[in-house]
DNA sequence: AACAAATGCTACAACGAAGTAGCATATAGA
DNA sequence: TCTATATGCTACTTCGTTGTAGCATTTGTT
């Protein structure tokens, strides 16, 4: 779909595309242009398109945008008090990790996705 | 629990100090036990103690063991059939991220953890 | 205006992981 | 041998995520 942003596709043919469940991706999808990165257009004819550029869509954005980045970064073991003065035993390596991650995912726009492989997806 | 570890720990013990449920802690450590990794004593003073030395218990061989590691090596957008031939946009960035965080993993034992930093748990 | 083809909304179902309850079993010690 | 104090087993409950169903709404075409 971020191959050819500007087109317009529908809820039909992105299913088939990925195979995934119909109703699912639709909600999904509201959610995403309700967070703005993309535009839904209703009725006939309708579909969805990409808000802008997807240069300027960056992975960390929509992982915050959909799922709340703190999901992801709270301590690996599962412990709510594990913080820097008083951690677990993974609390640095994990979050240096963590860090890692976090830099790439926020450096890496769906573009840069596109031209990297051959992709299926 | 690895900084002495020939001494027999309690459930109980153990559960006052990472305050997590009882039942559900004695669930997860019957089933390390069943796998080798402790060794659990019952009866009145029972409780449980490393079966090994903990230089010689890595984290990966305790997260296969436990979750099975297939569960963390699938592709991350969910394609089941995202293979290096017809692949997701995402997968080589994310095989080589897999890769590495599984060889620190491998590497890292019980014991390593311990002397790196104080830890609370 | 009516119809068809699209998305939007919301309540419900299915499923797996996390957590609970109750009883069974094991064992040290008086 | 009896009792108190441990762990083991298994069925049930709870909760969040994934997925479904049904109807409402929007819009291009005739």
């Amino acid at each position: 779909m971020a191959t050819d942003y500007e087109k317009l596709y529908s809820a039909k043919s992105i299913v088939e595309k990925l195979n995934i469940p119909n109703k699912y991706m639709r909600r999904i999808m509201t959610n995403l242009s309700k967070n703005n990165f993309i535009v839904s257009i209703q009725g006939r004819d309708g579909g969805y398109k990409f808000m802008k550029s997807p240069d300027n869509i960056y992975l960390a954005e929509i992982i915050d945008s959909v799922d709340g980045i703190d999901k992801y970064m709270g301590c690996v073991l599962g412990f709510n008090e594990c913080t820097p003065e008083s951690s677990c035993a993974m609390h640095k390596s994990w979050t240096d990790t963590k860090e890692k991650l976090y830099n790439t995912l926020s450096k890496t726009s769906l573009a840069n996705l596109i031209k990297d492989t051959i992709n299926k997806f």
